[in-house]
DNA sequence: TGTACATCAGTGAACGCGCGTTCACTGATGTAC
DNA sequence: TGTACATCAGTGAACGCGCGTTCACTGATGTAC
């Protein structure tokens, strides 16, 4: 990450400028994401992060590509083997929090469609969608995994959303975790008004 | 909208400069809404607009409560009377319909959290959220009607960003529109693997 | 009905800013012989 | 081991742009008497 101290090249260039950029959403999500303030940010020219991304767009779509990554692993951390409703809304909870931790990544991440181009962007998005059906698999195996997959990765990324932007009214982190299981286990787990959905238990 | 023709003063230029806003948003949903841009397009100076924005803040606040005031009206009008789980996945059609029709506005609608300080934003959401709760109560009036409204709040939410974000792969807007309903369904109405949810039929 | 005057709602020039991107360039690196 | 040379990865000046916002201003409106 910093080689060749004193040199006149810089070594990773490429790795830095990401690295940047994530410490700059970090600090002031609210502004774009600039070619220009990453490259000052790296502690190099104006325009030396062109010999590594085609423009700004390819910037972003890298910081993307990473975000998606980091929130796959995130989520197959959540739960080691996910079987029962409540280890799904644990999942769910690990989702909302990634987002909430970094706010303007997860912005970065969907505030666009992935240009069809990017490839390294699209795959990493194909992850996690890979990741949400896996989960929703282990936990309802007889269900029709396509509705119910699609159904979960939207309920979370809903949730993730309606939370980034205040929506939730919780005293506190904790509570707005509970709001988030409580909201999902309505739906997964202990049904509301009727039985509902039972995997094991 | 368009009085004293000739005239010197505009007559409505605050309704003027929404309307702008409203088109720019149509016409490119990937710039960022600008006071100047607004401004041109209402055909009138750069710095008129401050005489009813105290700021682009204010415009984009203005624009987003509309937003939220639509978006009510449209789920409301989507169902006159909901009481089966069809009839909430029809509502939630409609919500992603409204983002999938007006895409910029609804990105700018969720792009930030509402400021408290704007006092006719913070009532448009919250009546959105009202709307929602309503129409959970109705549908399923055993249930905790905060936890799942919170939810039927971030599916269909989430639903419709993943939608507007490309993350739906499917053919024409028909199919997509099953999907949505198809997987409200595996959430709310017959439910995959076991029994479900059901408040009617 | 007429007039003086306060207020309102615009104008247009100007400010300083940060941005993406281009260009010709140069210093550093590595490789073929 | 030494040297010539191609390539790579930076620099720095410059371009043109649109932006938010300020300021002093002016024309239009409406109201009190």
């Amino acid at each position: 990450m910093t080689p060749q101290t004193g040199s006149y090249h810089h070594g990773d260039l490429r790795a830095s400028c990401l690295r940047a950029a994530r410490d700059l959403l970090e600090e002031d999500g609210g502004a774009a994401l600039s070619l220009r303030a990453v490259a000052r940010r790296a502690g190099v020219s104006a325009t030396a992060p062109y010999r590594h991304f085609a423009d700004r767009e390819a910037l972003v779509s890298a910081v993307a590509a990473q975000g998606y990554r980091e929130l796959a692993d995130h989520l197959a951390a959540a739960h080691p083997a996910p079987r029962a409703p409540e280890d799904l809304a644990a999942v769910a909870v690990a989702y909302v929090h990634f987002a909430v931790e970094r706010p303007a990544l997860f912005r970065v991440m969907f505030a666009e469609p992935c240009d069809p181009a990017a490839a390294e962007r699209t795959a990493a998005a194909a992850a996690v969608w890979d990741c949400v059906g896996r989960v929703v698999r282990d936990v309802f195996p007889g269900a029709d995994p396509e509705a119910l997959s699609t159904a979960v990765w939207g309920l979370v990324h809903g949730l993730a959303f309606l939370r980034l932007d205040g929506k939730f009214h919780a005293d506190g982190a904790a509570a707005a975790d509970a709001r988030v299981r409580g909201a999902v286990c309505a739906l997964l787990g202990a049904a509301p008004g009727g039985s509902g959905l039972e995997a094991e238990g």
